[in-house]
DNA sequence: GACTCGAAGTGAGTGGCACTTACTTGCTGT
DNA sequence: ACAGCAAGTAAGTGCCACTCACTTCGAGTC
């Protein structure tokens, strides 16, 4: 990955650089505050560049967005295998893993929900969306006693989903004061838990 | 409220004419979809004026999700103290009345949360919130138990915030195919008040 | 090994945007 | 009547997304 100016006049993957570049600039300058020019600037090319790999800016933020669904998922997959011990720890792992990623890449966090408009359009970020979504009800079946219905598993995946998914964006919204340290995030990932996952 | 291009040369009240253009403008092309220039050009002015009344883009924003928080906050307010009969009806009427609001303003909604950088820099969006978040507090209070510390109060009204919060922002994200009526939206808010509010 | 053809670059535009500056208008208080 | 100031204007700056006509160069063919 080169960031000085290059010297042959074919860059060799510009598409992956340019991803990972926006990708970098997002968090630097935040989710609406980077220029794919910037970016074209930052790879060493002309700023027509870019252009000759996706169809516009949207397309180029929506790759960068579904390769952070990706990455997600992937942690929230090792997360939960690498939970044992209590028979909740994997559903918890997987809250905790779901606010590390916000908290460590904000920016991309941003983009894949929110932001651009046009992201129900693409039918890809819905599918790799889906994946993620996968691993919860995966854990979330494991953990209850056979004989629940699938509308069961979807209905507590989802009220998982909704409370990390807002705990997440508060968060790194700053919208609430509780500074809470991790033992303290745990718990009350823990509690949560418990609360949805009984009866 | 005139649309019409104006005849005399002051306008009168461009301050409170543009945060209502841009309200409606956010809606009509999404929160990063607008752009001042076309807010001043329906507001029949030139493209400066906006400058006499905000120092820069963010500050006209900054006081469309000013009106907004008010506006959920009068919502939530009375949709409270208008629930009666179940000892939790005040509290399900919160977060259904959370989630309309993000349904029907949902562009105003998501400049309320995000989107922009500098929202905790500006100490009003901070207080109002906190006034929008009081309310929530006053329910929880009302509900539990005499003899329940504030720092409980507090962790369990952060518990329907972040429940709602997720729930309205999957929602007008489109991320869950779950097409919920809206009884059993009501039903699912009953579900999880009961399971947060109980012990 | 020369040739050609297309993918992937370039540079120079276009129009829109946020924001500034110097100037003008007309309401308000004395 | 008039001075002064709040609130408007027109014109201009620099950045942006995106386009177009052109150039470069590597890969496959003979």
């Amino acid at each position: 990955m080169e960031t000085f100016p290059r010297t042959q006049y074919h860059h060799g993957d510009l598409r992956a650089h340019l991803i990972e570049t926006v990708r970098i600039l997002v968090e630097e300058k935040g989710a609406d505050g980077f220029s794919i020019s910037e970016a074209a600037r930052r790879a060493g090319v002309s700023s027509a560049a870019p252009y000759k790999h996706f169809s516009d800016r949207g397309e180029i933020v929506r790759a960068v967005a579904l390769a952070g669904i990706d990455r997600m998922r992937d942690q929230m997959d090792a997360a939960a295998k690498a939970a044992t011990g209590n028979p909740l720890a994997p559903i918890m792992a997987l809250g905790l893993c779901y606010a590390n990623f916000a908290r460590t890449e904000p920016g991309v966090f941003r983009l894949m929900f929110g932001l651009t408009k046009d992201h129900d359009e693409d039918p890809e970020l819905q599918t790799h969306g889906d994946a993620c979504f996968d691993v919860v009800k995966r854990e979330v079946r494991a953990f209850l006693a056979e004989g629940y219905p699938d509308q069961e598993i979807e209905r507590r995946s989802y009220m998982l989903h909704m409370f990390v998914h807002g705990h997440a964006f508060l968060e790194i919204d700053g919208k609430h004061d509780l500074d809470m340290s991790e033992e303290q995030e745990a718990m009350l990932m823990a509690d949560i838990a418990r609360r949805i996952m009984q009866d």
